[in-house]
DNA sequence: GAGATTCGA
């Protein structure tokens, strides 16, 4: 352990920390900041005036490294070192060193906005850019000094731009601590390639033929192209001429991939063999795969993002940020001198790829954030110039405002409600909280968890790939299922989580319906936790058992449908007249379609239900409701009513931050556009800022 | 009549 870089810097980290409230380090990996940073802090007397924490934005690292530090200081998990991810708390009175994950501190800041009971807080992989993270880092910047110097505050990344982290902590320093990388050569093509696919597969051959031991990497964008290129080496490795080279192995590697399949990227390869790893970008920070000296890499990676005028989800395949080309170049150097293919040439990297990733908090629906630091009650802090290292657009911000809105979690001028802090006690987006709040008070608390907890892990419940079970065969193979999933998704979730109940959790029953194991059992934790942070808001017992064919079935679901209404009153739709496509009733009306995936059935005369709620809108590339459930126009109506009432004007706090808006996305508008556009009314300046702000963001 | 990169409370 002696031999690690961070250990020669002990005595610089400690003055360091000493004598600054924040201090960024900036280690690359294999630097062993993740493991000694805490330990250098413990061993000096940082943990014993309050326990230090060290976050992690993956439970498994919390719980890896937690695991080897206990380890290395010879004592048991759970004692001195502990960890906290969600559902599993190891930590006691003992505990001085504690790793966690940013949600997990994130919740404990709900429950006590100093974390008083830390006397250090190391952000830790900050370069990733959660979108914890980065509230992390808004609410740190505040905590010092609230704390008044007795907490140290330190943000550890391997690539993170060092000078922009210290100047958003007022010029605080910084410390860069070197690796232990052996250097990896760049290659890079000529020009961009036809079909990366194609470009990979000569690449690998190339080398397989051609170089010296040791495996290769390869990152593609997504399952469908993992497989073809799989397919395709498998055909052109087989037909080499035996004896010609040595063998190969090639492995898919993506997160839909069953854990036991997934781990056969760990075992080591037979001797004289090579493997080639056809991989997503689950193989760029999530999982290492040892023994990689040859890493090809497309230069593209799929990317979910948020469309805050429309409301709508959409996954784009974009062009990596140096940051990742960097990362996924370095896993071709952690066990020896490596080499990396770059598919594109160096002009591309230089000129068009963005210097580091867009972070999270710019590319999602901030609705469940800006309700969570609203609870927090911050006197000294207006949720619109919350002080974020990028802060999102406002746009952004409006958009979570006005859905708040809606669902009675913030009043017109933007102050939380009762509802709303309750709300923000639930580990769930906004409108499935509001959901439970309103289902409590219709006696259908128990369906209403089983649903918001179904939906919380759906995609997990989908079968393992390739053994051709489509979600349209999992909805049809479910046996048993009681009448009435024919008024949509959230219904039919119910119902198979209800069967299940019935079939006494039997893990079987999941195998034989298609249904991950991994993701039902995920569920019923969910539920779990769901049902007590309700009791606790209740302030008593609730009828919180799963109870199938009971009250709510006889009564078509009518009152759990009503609670969906209240909690998606941001996400209604109207039937169109004379078809079956819909209108989104929202502030901007998208027209849009069921999912072919759901089970919402039409009538007798082939027509949907005039109403319904969505889960999710996602463009892919047509616009889709995701999970729908028929609702009733009754119940609409008041939704509509509160629509025409609201005022983001008001909302968001008033006029200087219409101006901060004009400021900030028109820098390049003619002086005197600004000045019309001031001169307005309050709403005529909102719309011509937006105008403007669009028409900028069209010609781009 | 489509298609899930990846994390997380």
């Amino acid at each position: 352990m002696a031999t690690l870089p961070i250990l020669q810097h002990e005595e610089k980290i400690i003055q360091t920390v000493d004598h600054n409230p924040v201090t960024v380090i900036i280690g690359e990996t294999g630097s062993g900041k993740s493991t000694q940073l805490s330990q250098i802090l413990h061993r000096r007397g940082y943990s014993t005036s309050g326990k230090i924490a060290v976050t992690q934005p993956r439970r498994v690292a919390a719980v890896s490294v937690a695991r080897r530090v206990a380890h290395e200081l010879g004592v048991q998990l759970g004692e001195e070192v502990g960890y906290a991810i969600r559902f599993e708390d190891r930590t006691s009175h003992n505990t001085r060193i504690k790793y966690l994950t940013d949600g997990v501190l994130l919740r404990e800041s709900l429950a006590n906005p100093e974390l008083s009971e830390y006397s250090v807080i190391i952000l830790d992989e900050a370069h990733e850019r959660s979108l914890n993270t980065d509230i992390l880092m808004g609410l740190m910047k505040r905590l010092v000094k609230v704390r008044n110097s007795d907490l140290k505050v330190l943000i550890t990344s391997a690539t993170l731009d060092g000078n922009k982290v210290s100047k958003f902590f007022t010029d605080c320093p910084v410390l860069t601590i070197p690796g232990k990388m052996y250097p990896v050569e760049i290659l890079y093509s000529k020009e961009r390639p036809s079909s990366y696919i194609e470009s990979s597969l000569k690449t690998a051959l190339d080398i397989h033929v051609r170089d010296p031991e040791g495996d290769i990497l390869i990152f593609m964008t997504g399952q469908d192209d993992i497989e073809k290129l799989v397919s395709k080496l498998e055909d052109k490795v087989r037909a080499l001429e035996e004896g010609s080279c040595m063998d190969a192995i090639i492995l898919p590697l993506h997160g839909s991939l069953p854990p036991e399949l997934q781990v056969r990227v760990f075992s080591p390869p037979p001797p004289n063999c090579r493997r080639i790893i056809v991989a997503t970008n689950i193989a760029e920070t999530s999982l290492t795969v040892d023994g990689v000296v040859y890493v090809i890499d497309s230069g593209y990676v799929k990317q979910r993002q948020y469309n805050p005028s429309a409301g709508m989800y959409s996954l784009d395949v974009v062009q990596i940020s140096k940051v990742q080309a960097n990362q996924r170049a370095g896993r071709a150097g952690r066990t020896r001198p490596g080499k990396c293919y770059r598919l594109y040439p160096s002009r591309v990297y230089n000129d068009e790829f963005l210097d580091a990733t867009v972070p999270e908090i710019q590319r999602s629906s901030l609705a469940g954030s800006v309700l969570y630091l609203k609870s927090l009650d911050l006197p000294d802090i207006d949720i619109l110039k919350f002080d974020f290292l990028d802060p999102p657009s406002s746009e952004s911000l409006e958009d979570a405002l006005k859905q708040l809105y809606l669902i009675d979690a913030i009043d017109e001028n933007g102050a939380i409600t009762s509802i709303g802090r309750k709300m923000a006690e639930l580990p769930l987006e906004p409108s499935l909280s509001r959901t439970l709040m309103e289902a409590n008070n219709y006696g259908c608390i128990s369906e209403a968890l089983t649903v918001a907890a179904m939906l919380s892990a759906e995609t997990a419940l989908l079968s393992a790939p390739g053994r051709s079970n489509t979600e349209k065969k999992r909805k049809h193979q479910i046996s048993n299922l009681p009448d009435g999933s024919g008024l949509g998704d959230h219904i039919q979730l119910l119902q198979i989580y209800e069967c299940w109940d019935q079939n006494d959790y039997d893990i079987g029953w999941c195998k034989d319906n298609g249904l991950q194991v991994r993701g039902m059992l995920f569920v019923r934790d969910v539920r779990k936790q769901l049902s007590q942070i309700m009791q606790k808001i209740a302030k008593g017992p609730l009828d919180i058992r799963a109870n199938g064919k009971g009250e709510e079935f006889r009564r078509g679901y009518r009152n759990l449908r009503k609670a969906l209404c209240v909690g998606y009153a941001n996400q209604l739709a109207e039937r169109k007249m004379h078809h079956n496509g819909y209108r989104t009733l929202g502030f901007q009306a998208q027209v849009v379609q069921v999912h072919p995936s759901s089970v919402l059935k039409a009538d007798d005369l082939g027509k949907f239900p005039d109403y319904v709620v969505y889960h999710e809108l996602i463009a892919t590339p047509r616009p889709y409701m995701r999970n729908v459930c028929s609702v009733e126009m009754r119940w609409v109506v008041p939704v509509i009513n509160k629509l025409k009432t609201l005022d983001v004007y008001k909302l968001s706090g008033g006029v200087e931050h219409v101006e901060k808006e004009t400021e900030r996305n028109l820098p390049d508008l003619p002086k005197k556009d600004v000045e019309v556009a001031a001169a307005g009314d309050r709403e005529s300046r909102i719309q011509a800022a937006r105008e403007r702000f669009l028409a900028r963001k069209g010609k781009k």
